[in-house]
DNA sequence: TTCGACATACTAACTGGTTGGTATGTGCCA
DNA sequence: TGGCACATACCAACCAGTTAGTATGTCGAA
């Protein structure tokens, strides 16, 4: 945990937790051996045995570390300054559609990756990705229910299943683009889902429009 | 491909490729060892490479006859019956949800297991999932456009990207099941995604198909 | 200031078990 | 009696993990 101070810029141990986290998005778990991983840190064995006690226990930090540069880039963007919980909702769909890049291809979320090869296998990686996700839920599911609170009061749904609807949207949604080679099917259901939350909360919306649409939700109910 | 009469009840060619489905989609492919295809068929090695010539070509007639019994499934269930499109595609939402045992874990589906873990690295694979979600999207928005057609022919969505919103949904609903031990994130997100439906075709409560609906919405049943 | 004792950060080479795949049987039905 | 449908035995490559060793600190006592 604590910072060396190493002849190398960023640490041997970084750099093998970051090869980690790459290499296990896009191979997988199984498909990533600790030599390939020790080849992309330019490490050899040893090394990479001198800071991590098993392959298991690189990964499991490094999806530690994934889960913690996520946490910190959601924590710190700019949507998270703007007061109103519906302009936040939809500043932070076009902050998420930010990030994806249209012309690379998707490496995958790291908790989708683990959970999709090892939930049923390695309780310990089925947790991890439950606490994951759990996190992430629950952030969500704060604006969620304080757009519901303002817009719609009376509506019934519960803030929480619209948050891991969101996350299964996001989470398929990778999936797809693999599938397909490219992102557009990404940012197409990032608007389906803002289409639906606008009709949840009862606020109207250009259905694909993207930046114009927030015009008259302030003022009017 | 042929049919082969064998000795045996179920062909050993087909208890391999049997195997090879449930293991892969339990474990994925680079989860999966030939031996254990092997002890879960009841056949030794020798036998396994009389008919496949190596594993990665278990795992593709496989993948095959996993797409053809999904789309068998599909093709002869009740709810192709029906005549009216958006009763049908409710049908098939509900047919969708009998099919997820609610106590079992889901293995979830094998073209989202090998494309998360094979569409970066082993084109064959990405091609056949591609070829896979292509399927099922179209099949899908068949129903789509005629609702549509019916209900909103006004209405600006695209049903072939609605289809696509579909499996997304349904794919990243498996992965938050496996993180969580159970399904019903699962079922939940299908509710949402017939509430997001109706509120596409602008069906309410006035609409046939949308009335005896309208009261689950949110968290599941 | 310097020397000895020890720690950290690696490397290269090896080990034992596993994996995909092969070579060579063997029994059985036509 | 030939060949299909397997079984047994095996191999070479690969894999996670180990071992033994080296280079480079750090720190405290003389």
């Amino acid at each position: 945990m604590s910072k060396r101070s190493s002849s190398s810029a960023v640490s041997t141990r970084s750099k093998l937790l970051d090869a980690g986290v790459e290499l296990i998005r896009a191979r997988g778990y199984n498909g990533t051996t600790v030599d390939d991983i020790c080849t992309a840190a330019g490490v050899t064995k040893g090394g990479f045995f001198h800071y991590f006690e098993s392959k298991e226990a690189v990964a499991e930090e490094a999806f530690t570390a994934f889960g913690e540069a996520r946490t910190e880039l959601f924590r710190t963007a700019p949507f998270r300054e703007i007061a109103d919980p519906l302009e936040r909702i939809f500043a932070r769909l076009d902050f998420e559609k930010s990030l994806i890049d249209s012309s690379a291809k998707t490496k995958g979320c790291m908790a989708g990756m683990l959970a999709q090869e090892l939930a049923l296998s390695r309780s310990e990686f089925r947790t991890a990705c439950r606490e994951y996700f759990d996190r992430v839920a629950d952030d969500w599911a704060k604006d969620l229910a304080a757009a519901k609170a303002f817009y719609a009061p009376q509506a019934s749904f519960d803030p929480r299943a619209v948050a891991l609807f969101y996350l299964g949207i996001g989470q398929g949604s990778q999936i797809l683009a693999k599938s397909f080679g490219n992102n557009e099917v990404r940012l197409a259901n990032i608007e389906h889902f803002r289409t639906y939350l606008s009709c949840l909360l009862g606020v109207g919306t250009g259905s694909r429009a993207g930046q114009k649409r927030k015009a008259s939700i302030g003022t009017g109910s």
